[in-house]
RNA sequence: UCCUCGGUAGCUCAGUCGGUAGAGCGGGUGACUGUUAAUCACCAUGUCGGCGGUUCGAGCCCGUCCCGGGGAGCCA
């Protein structure tokens, strides 16, 4: 088999290369009378090499059908261009169709709207910005592993049927083999003895019950896949199936845990701009022409930390006029959030110890007795990035709160047992990995930085 | 789910006072050229989101449903 070059490598050749075998996708092709140019990409960067086919040459005559979205193979020499605008070329000594594209393919050479481009999301990673997208998106996946394994913390594989409801509150997706044309019932209601597991099964809402579990096993785990929510939520920032980052650290408290997301978070935003230079370009220029600006704020100093009481404060003493008064113990708004991150203070931002009303059981209380040790890390122009607490590591008070809040200490028999046997201080975070994606591209609509985005009434592909 | 703005050619959009529809890009054909989203000439674009209503007549007005954008709530 002979060896295949991608553009990206050829791209970055050090010397000519004779006789070499390249493949992708034609993004243009213009014509002269005696030879063609075509613009190849094969998805390996953003850049496209020019290619050079003189008509002379064997597999020429089916040029024409070489359009825009066809796919072909070529045996080329790399030249240097004797053109402007590119320092390589391909001089073609062989071309071949491989899968043409006929002239109802729906990309063209053109800007397309985004709107249009989610309606054919199969295609779009072959357009430059979601290729760029995709790039990214691929390559900052794999940063948060390295992250992680750098220091030690070792990736959880959390189930992704569950049969609790970590937050006690928010919409699951049911998983079920019942079916649902005649469900049984008993006493009127669905009887899950009869289902698969022999209860009642969900979509997990969140990895970090079983994750708590594992850090006071491991010391340090993180868990990084898919999870799901069934809100009926339409915003640009919500999708009901999304990755989450999710670390859980034993013997470790609040502070340790807000200096652990801003470590990942400035590790991450360095990551892509060492990285993924080129793809993120694109985005500084066509999408978000502050991104560069936004993306050195959030590597350099240290966040700002303000305490949930203090922000209220700031938000009240503030002469900016909000659609909802700030209050304590009622939760931030967004354009309370915004506010802070974006015009108080300028650059993301840590809010911590929340009232406990308005905080999951989970969440460690405080020895004021009304609030609980919670952090939320917030962006600019995003909001909430991150949301985590230090965990309540006591099992009375742990229990009572459960019982407070109407849940049921029996369905937490395992999670308790932690607190029962060998019980530490743990605390850990949940990171959208959309909203990071977002965050460091700069792309306002979370449907555009997942392949296929799952939003309520919307499941093609 | 609520508020709001939209849905017209393959795409992006215009369409005045209610009188059966237009541009640019893309596509086709030809010319020309080491071209760079090439250029020039010519050609064809259509269930005006669906259904119902008002009217002599609806892209335009009314009702309703569907879809999309922005905002809110929920949160990651």
């Amino acid at each position: 088999m002979t060896h295949k070059h991608r553009i990206a490598d050829l791209l970055n050749s050090e010397s000519p290369l004779e006789q070499i075998t390249v493949q992708g996708w034609v993004r243009t092709r213009r014509d002269s009378r005696d030879f063609s140019f075509i613009e190849l990409n094969d998805g390996s960067c953003l850049a496209n090499i020019q290619v050079i086919a003189e008509q002379t040459i064997p597999g020429f005559e089916s040029i024409t059908l070489m359009t825009t979205g066809s796919a072909i193979s070529l045996r080329a020499d790399l030249i240097a261009s004797p053109g402007k605008g590119q320092r390589w070329e391909l001089k073609a000594t062989r071309l071949e169709l491989l899968g043409a594209a006929p002239e109802d393919f729906p990309l063209q050479k053109k800007r397309h709207s985004d709107e249009f481009l989610r309606t054919i999301a199969h295609l779009r990673p072959r357009t430059n910005k979601y290729g760029a997208m995709f790039r990214i998106r691929a390559r900052l996946a794999q940063a948060i592993h390295d992250f992680f394994n750098s220091r030690g913390v070792y990736w959880i594989h959390t189930p992704v049927i569950t049969g609790a409801d970590c937050e006690g509150a928010g919409e699951m997706f049911h998983v079920t083999t019942l079916d649902l044309a005649k469900v049984p019932l008993q006493d009127s209601k669905v009887n899950f003895d009869k289902d698969f597991f022999g209860k009642e099964a969900n979509l997990t809402v969140s990895g970090q019950l079983s994750v708590e579990t594992f850090c006071l096993s491991l010391g340090k785990v993180y868990t990084f896949g898919p999870t799901f929510r069934a809100e009926n939520s339409n915003t640009s920032r919500h999708i009901a199936e999304f990755w989450m980052v999710e670390p859980e650290v034993a013997f470790a408290d609040l502070n340790d845990n807000m200096a652990l997301g801003q470590e990942l978070i400035k590790y991450l935003v360095h990551f892509v701009m060492n990285n993924c230079a080129d793809d993120l370009d694109l985005f500084a220029r066509f999408v978000d022409p502050t991104l560069m600006q936004r993306l050195c704020n959030i590597a350099g100093e240290d966040f700002p930390r303000v305490s949930y009481t203090d922000a209220v404060s700031i938000l009240q003493q503030s002469n900016h006029n909000f659609v909802y008064r700030p209050e304590w113990g009622k939760d931030l708004q967004s354009e309370h959030e915004r506010f802070l991150t974006e015009e108080y203070f300028q650059r993301p931002v840590i809010v911590h110890d929340y009232p406990k009303q308005i905080k999951a059981f989970y969440m460690r209380q405080n020895d004021d007795d009304k609030t609980v040790a919670a952090m939320d890390v917030l962006v600019p122009s995003i909001g909430e990035i991150i949301g985590g607490s230090q965990r309540e590591e006591r099992l009375h008070k742990l229990e009572t709160r459960i019982i407070e809040l109407g849940l049921k200490p029996a369905d937490y028999w395992w999670y308790l047992d932690t607190r029962k046997y060998g019980s530490v201080q743990h605390a850990g975070f949940g990171m959208g990995f959309e909203r990071l994606l977002m965050l460091v591209t700069g792309v306002s609509n979370i449907r555009d930085v997942i392949p296929f985005p799952r939003t309520p009434r919307q499941l093609d592909f």
